[in-house]
RNA sequence: GGGGGCGUAGUUCAGUUGGUUAGAACGCCGGCCUGUCACGCCGGAGGUCGCGGGUUCGAGUCCCGUCGCUCCCGCCA
C-alpha cells in the first residue's frame, strides 16, 4: 500500500495516536446532526470514523451527503474508544477513527437491493453481481475458494504432480452429456467441442511420459440445470501412471484433510471408511450415501419368504427401516404418497405406538416369527418396501433421506466422508436398448471381470470409485483400460462398431498400442467440494459470475445473438428454431 | 420434456369470505438530533398487484392461458 496505511479491518489498539488514510465502502452511517458516525468497509473488515463538526467542519458537511456504499477516503486520527463506547461486536471495536477530512471518491446511485437483507430475488443479485459480490457471504464463499485452490495446488505439487493444461477447444466426444458446440472458420462446416472433461488428454499425458498429471481444469456441459448442477464447472483433474489404489485414496484423504484445515479450520479422520456400490445401494438405497444419521436399511427378503402376507411373499425383495417415531395415519399418508413418487406401489408399515400397541393393516397377516423380526421400540415406526430389490432400495433410500432432515436425526457438525467402489462396469439403458459405462468407456474392469465384457456386461464390476461427503459426491475416478484389445471389447460392447470407434477414438486406440503404461486417476468438483466446506445449498453461490437455471447471464444478457455476417463467414444458417 | 412452489412499492414481505382509499419494514427525499453502532424522532414521495383473457355489480383475491424465476424428475458417459 502506498497512500493507504492499514486496511480498515487492522485497525486495533496498537495504532492508537496514529495517522491514517482509510478507504473503502459506507456501509452504514449514522448521522446525529452534530456527530456523524460511519462504518468503513474494506475486503478486511470494518473500521467507524467519527466526524466531529468541532474538530473538522468540513468533513462533517461532506459526511451529511455520504450514503449506503459510497466509496469514500478518510483522514484522521485513532482514538481509543472510551469504554462504554466500545462495540465487542466489531473486530475493531476499541477504537475508531477521529476524521479530519472526508472526501467523497465515488458515490453511488441508490442500491437496487439491500447488501444486509437475506434472500433477495436470484435473479436481481445475479444482475447486479458487482453488489452483490460485496455481500459478507460472497466474500467468504469465493475467498474460501481461493483457500481451496491454492491448497490442492499445493499438496498436489508436494507429490510431484504436475500442472499440464489441456486445449478448451477439442473433439466432440459421443457417448456423455451433450457437447457444447464451437463453429470452426477455418474449417468451414467442422465444428470443436468444448470439453466434458480432459479424460482422454490426461491419458494420453500420462502415456506420453508425463506419470503424475494435475490440472485444475474447466469443464463444459450442456445438460439441464439443478442448484448442485451448471454447465461450467471446475475440476480437480488429476491422473497418473501405475497406480496403487491405497497410494491414491491415501493421497485424496490427505488432501481433503489439508482443504478442510486450511479452509475452515476443522480436522478430519482419515482413512475414509468404504462401502461398496452393493452395500451403499442395499443399506443406504444411494450410491452417494448420507451416513451423518443411522436409519440403516434392513433386509427381510429371505424371512418374509413364506409369508402370509401376499406382497412379501411374492416381492423379489422385502427390505424395511426402522424409524423413531410413531406416525399419524396423515404422516403415513405423506409417505406413501413419496413412495408412490418413486415407484412403489404402496407402502406398508407397522407403527408402535407410545403406549406399546402395534397399529397397522398387515400386522395380522404377520407370523409371530416375522413380527419377532421388526420389533421395535414404541415410539417407533417401521416402513416396508417390498419390489424388485432396485426399486425397493430407492424407495426406502428416498424415504431415509426424508425421514432424516424432517426428524433432524442429522448432525450437522459432523463430516462423514465415504469412498465408493466396486461399481458395476454397465447399465442397461432402456431408452436406447443397449449398454452403457457406469463410469465412462475407458474404465477398467475388475480383475476377473474382463471376460464378463464381452459374455455378461451387467455382472461386470468397474475399478471404480466415488468420494462422497455427507452425501455429496464430491470425486470420483478410475483405474483406465491401457490395453488396445480391452479398450475395442469395451467399445463393443457398448455397441461401437469398428468403424465408430477408429473415427471417434482412432487416436486413443493407437496410443494405447504404443507402449501404454497402467494408468488411472480421479477428479474432483471444485464447486461441490465448496458447497459442503461452505455447507452452502446452492452451488451457483460459490462461483463468482454464474448462470441462471435457464443457462442465462442476467447481467451480461448471454448467450445472445450474434451478427449475421460473422455466422455465414462460419457457413452456418440458422434455421427454424426446435421446438 | 414433465411435476411442485413463487411472482403485490427500489428490496423483503403482509393483504381476511371477492367489497369501496392495497399496507408494514428497510431503502429513497425533506426536517430535527453531539456517542451511535440495524442510532432515534417527525414528515413525504413511491404500485399497470408479472402479462393477456374470462366470471362478477365489483378481482391482488376465483377460473383459463401465457411469461419469468426457483426446486425436483428425466437428462447429467
Amino acid at each position: 500500500m502506498t497512500w493507504r496505511d492499514l486496511m480498515c479491518g487492522e485497525v486495533g489498539p496498537d495504532h492508537v495516536g496514529r495517522r491514517l488514510t482509510l478507504a473503502g465502502w459506507a456501509d452504514t452511517r449514522r448521522d446525529h446532526g452534530g456527530l456523524v458516525f460511519v462504518d468503513l468497509r474494506d475486503a478486511s473488515g470494518l473500521c467507524q470514523l467519527v466526524i466531529n463538526p468541532e474538530r473538522a467542519a468540513a468533513a462533517a458537511e461532506v459526511a451529511h451527503h455520504v450514503r449506503n456504499e459510497f466509496v469514500l477516503r478518510a483522514e484522521g486520527e485513532v482514538v481509543r474508544r472510551a469504554p462504554e463506547n466500545v462495540n465487542p461486536e466489531l473486530p475493531t471495536g476499541e477504537v475508531e477513527l477521529q476524521v479530519d477530512a472526508l472526501e467523497i471518491v465515488s458515490p453511488s446511485t441508490p442500491l437496487p437491493f439491500q447488501l444486509d437483507e437475506e434472500g433477495v430475488d436470484e435473479t436481481l443479485r445475479l444482475r447486479y453481481r458487482w453488489l452483490d459480490l460485496r455481500r459478507e457471504r460472497m466474500q467468504r464463499n469465493l475467498r474460501l475458494r481461493a483457500t481451496l485452490v491454492s491448497t490442492i495446488r499445493r499438496e498436489m505439487e508436494a507429490d510431484g504432480f504436475l500442472d499440464i493444461q489441456t486445449p478448451i477447444l477439442f473433439k466432440p466426444t459421443p457417448e456423455g452429456a451433450r457437447d457444447f458446440i464451437v463453429p470452426s472458420r477455418l474449417q468451414p462446416g467442422r465444428f470443436f467441442a468444448l470439453p466434458q472433461s480432459p479424460q482422454i488428454l490426461k491419458q494420453l499425458l500420462v502415456i506420453g511420459g508425463f506419470d503424475r498429471y494435475y490440472q485444475i481444469a474447466i469443464c463444459f456441459r450442456d445438460e439441464d440445470l439443478r442448484a448442485d448442477r451448471v454447465q461450467e464447472i471446475t475440476q480437480l483433474d488429476l491422473e497418473m501412471a501405475f497406480p496403487d489404489r491405497e497410494y491414491l485414496f491415501m493421497l485424496m484423504e490427505r488432501m481433503c484433510a489439508a482443504v478442510w484445515r486450511e479452509g475452515i479450520g476443522d480436522e478430519i479422520d482419515t482413512p475414509f471408511p468404504r462401502l461398496t456400490h452393493e452395500e451403499a445401494r442395499e443399506r443406504y438405497g444411494s450410491d452417494k450415501p448420507d451416513l451423518r444419521f443411522g436409519l440403516e436399511i434392513e433386509d427381510a427378503t429371505e424371512a418374509t419368504r413364506g409369508s402370509q402376507f401376499g406382497v412379501f411373499a411374492n416381492a423379489a425383495a422385502v427390505r424395511f427401516i426402522r424409524v423413531p417415531q410413531a406416525f399419524s395415519r396423515a404422516e403415513l399418508e405423506r409417505l406413501e404418497a413419496i413412495a408412490k413418487e418413486w415407484g412403489a406401489k404402496g407402502l406398508a408399515y407397522l407403527v408402535y405406538a407410545e403406549d406399546g400397541e402395534v397399529r397397522s393393516p398387515i400386522a395380522k397377516f404377520l407370523s409371530e416369527e416375522e413380527l419377532a423380526l421388526f420389533a421395535s421400540a414404541p415410539g417407533s415406526t417401521v416402513l416396508f418396501a417390498a419390489d424388485e430389490p432396485a426399486l425397493a432400495a430407492r424407495v426406502l433410500g428416498v424415504l431415509r433421506l426424508h425421514l432424516g432432515r424432517v426428524l433432524e436425526l442429522i448432525d450437522e457438525d459432523a463430516w462423514r466422508f465415504v469412498w465408493i467402489t466396486d461399481f458395476p462396469m454397465f447399465e442397461w439403458d432402456d431408452e436406447l436398448e443397449r449398454w452403457k459405462a457406469v463410469h465412462h468407456p475407458f474404465t477398467r474392469p475388475a480383475p476377473g471381470s474382463e471376460e464378463l465384457v464381452a459374455t455378461d456386461p451387467g455382472a461386470a464390476t468397474a475399478l471404480a470409485y466415488d468420494l462422497v461427503v455427507n452425501g455429496i459426491e464430491i470425486g470420483g475416478g478410475s483405474f483406465r483400460i491401457h490395453e488396445q484389445g480391452l479398450q475395442a471389447q469395451v467399445f463393443a460392447a457398448l455397441q461401437l462398431s469398428e468403424d465408430e470407434q477408429r473415427r471417434k477414438f482412432g487416436f486413443l486406440l493407437d496410443a494405447l498400442a504404443m507402449g501404454a503404461p497402467p494408468h488411472g486417476g480421479i477428479a474432483f468438483g471444485i464447486e461441490r467440494m465448496l458447497m459442503a466446506l461452505g455447507r452452502e445449498p446452492n452451488l451457483r453461490d460459490m462461483i463468482a459470475f454464474p448462470k441462471n437455471q435457464a443457462g442465462v447471464d442476467p447481467m451480461s444478457g448471454a448467450p445472445s445473438e450474434v451478427e449475421e455476417e460473422l455466422l455465414a463467414e462460419l457457413g452456418i444458417e440458422l434455421g427454424a428454431r426446435p421446438e
